[in-house]
DNA sequence: GCAGGAATTGAAAGCGTTGTCATCACGAGT
DNA sequence: ACTCGTGATGACAACGCTTTCAATTCCTGC
């Protein structure tokens, strides 16, 4: 009893094979009593439609490719991120009975282009979710866009064509950072800039200008410093902003490693966080909650980003067109340990 | 030009498609000079087999299914293991034309021998691999075991049946740990032990016991204490141990996360690491090399062990059996900075 | 120059579905 | 009763490849 195929069940329920794929498929136009003896059929012969026949004949591979920026690239990695992107791909993957395949690939590489097109010509998904940050990167984009697959990005930074999407409003996340901090009776309040690479930093940023306006407090070039995401730069950062002698007591950071950074440097130099300096992060990664004191952040909604992308993929493979082509997943700030009150003098 | 297949290949060669197809599938006995008609032609055409089709003619899905615990089902998850399982697995697929399939699964559920077996009828992957904790799960072994489908575990504690198997030899390196922190000088060696689900976690006590007799030390039974790989376990270890009278100046726990609990614990109460108190871990995961003093720890070479594990079923795949049946890949001390020499004085 | 065997090639039959279109049965409308 | 329309069902041709086995070609040795 190896494998009951699609024939046996019909003859074994006494209908054409054509009627059994009917029932498989919940097609209509099927009388339910013939439903019924089909069912038990089925259920007789433990029958599994099989994938490749049904591929092969659908013209479908019922596959969802998931591409994002190879994690093992790098130093340290933050595994984090692709976990929680593969969770909701997966169980929307799973909800819709599409199987997921996972590409991991490095953006530095300068075949990255001729590798998708490659990938996707052999194996050939229904539908393609680009995570961040490979969603910002032009050569990426087009080489799956040209293969004419549809295509739906994650967090892409920059708007680009009428590409669907799935992100978070990070510039008015980052305003209500901001504002939270001013409520704590922060007056100098630094910003440290993230690699323009990734995901919205221009959004961070100017939330961050809106958040300092919306309480009243005056942008100053002062008190913004470039970084490029590592702990490293937000290290080198916060040297730069806590040896002036005026120093800010409260330093948002674009995302959290470079926050852990700053908290590294503070506990270096004697300063007390958040007695003597608030640190604010973005993203939530694991490694907010393990550092002492643990990290306020924004948190980043990315299995339910992923989880919405692949719907909207599947969408659009079936009707052909998506109906929401930029959805906005909301996100919001996780307080921790890092932040409180202001000192009182400076 | 939508997509060509292996006819227009074969017309455009001047050869009949079986010819095209023994070109593709890499296939003796083709003279060179058709070879070199035929690839042109594919070239030409830019031909991609169609997956489908091929499986569906060979009965084979081109599927290996990667079986592990769901890291999101924890409070805070240790994605890096699964990511590097992943890495491993994926080089591998890559490497011999295999898709990877990955399915996270929570080894509490009841139903997971169900689950499972649906998936496995359902999707058909040619092989999988079966990652530790789960590897350890019988009745989650025996439900995959059940369907046929060739096997390979990674890292499994107990010996089960047969079964074709990638692991690490727990037991000596875990000697080796203890034998290197008695030739800092520790006398008084302590163990945290593990939960008892996951991994090889007699064979890492059976180890710390072996290198305390090679060093010439006696067993005692006040120097261990028992954990269940939480951090919050290994914290509770450590009061208990660093609380007696004749502390011990160095402690080994089973895993890093209760390591990084140790030092945790040690840090409040004003016990400095290294100097009065040597910490070891087992994994190296990321969180290793994030805390301070960074953990000397074990390597766990997880994606090397998954990357065999991919090699050894697929050879289970095409030969029908594995001549090395139970890989065993080396693993290595890697010291840091939570250990140094032994204090002076008690 | 020819038998014999190995190397090379091809024709045709699946593989297990879905898609297309024809057919059939059954009521409603007249 | 008779036609029409609609819902229900089936026959059969794809889908693009691998497999099987027969046919052809090419050598080799005598």
């Amino acid at each position: 009893m190896s494998t009951a195929t699609i024939s046996d069940v019909a003859k074994l329920a006494g209908v054409s094979i054509k009627t059994v794929s009917r029932v498989v498929n919940r097609e209509p136009n099927v009388r339910s009593s013939t439903r019924e003896k089909v069912e038990s059929a089925i259920a007789a012969l433990n029958y599994r439609p099989n994938k490749a026949a049904r591929n092969l004949a659908s013209h479908h591979s019922n596959l969802i490719g998931l591409i994002y920026d190879d994690p093992s690239a790098y130093e340290v990695p933050s595994s984090g991120y692709v976990i929680a992107l593969q969770q909701g791909a997966l169980a929307a993957c799973r909800e819709a009975n599409y199987e997921l395949l996972i590409h991991p690939c490095r953006f530095q590489d300068r075949h990255i282009g001729k590798e998708l097109t490659e990938l996707i010509e052999q194996v050939r998904p229904d539908g393609i979710i680009l995570a961040a940050p490979l969603s910002n990167i032009p050569r990426v984009v087009k080489a799956i866009e040209a293969t004419g697959t549809p295509l739906v990005r994650i967090s892409p930074g920059k708007k680009n064509g009428g590409l669907p999407k799935v992100a978070t409003d990070d510039f008015t996340v980052s305003a209500e950072m901001t504002r939270y901090l001013a409520s704590l009776g922060h007056r100098r309040i630094a910003f440290i800039k993230g690699n323009a690479h990734h995901r919205a930093v221009g959004n961070r940023f100017r939330g961050y200008c809106a958040g300092l306006e919306q309480s009243g407090l005056r942008y100053s070039e002062q008190l913004v410093v470039d970084g490029d995401n590592s702990i490293g730069s937000g290290e080198t950062a916060a040297k730069k902003l806590l040896s002036r002698k005026r120093r800010p007591t409260a330093i948002f950071a674009a995302n959290d490693d470079m926050a852990a950074g700053v908290i590294r440097v503070a506990d270096r130099m004697g300063i007390k966080v958040p007695a003597e300096l608030s640190v604010a992060g973005c993203d939530d990664i694991a490694l907010a909650q393990q550092i002492f004191p643990a990290l306020t952040t924004i948190n980043q909604p990315l299995a339910a980003m992923s989880e919405r992308a692949v719907y909207s993929v599947i969408e659009k493979i079936r009707t052909g067109s998506i109906e929401h082509d930029n959805v906005i997943v909301p996100s919001s700030i996780v307080v921790r340990e890092s932040t409180g009150p202001a000192p009182r003098r400076t």
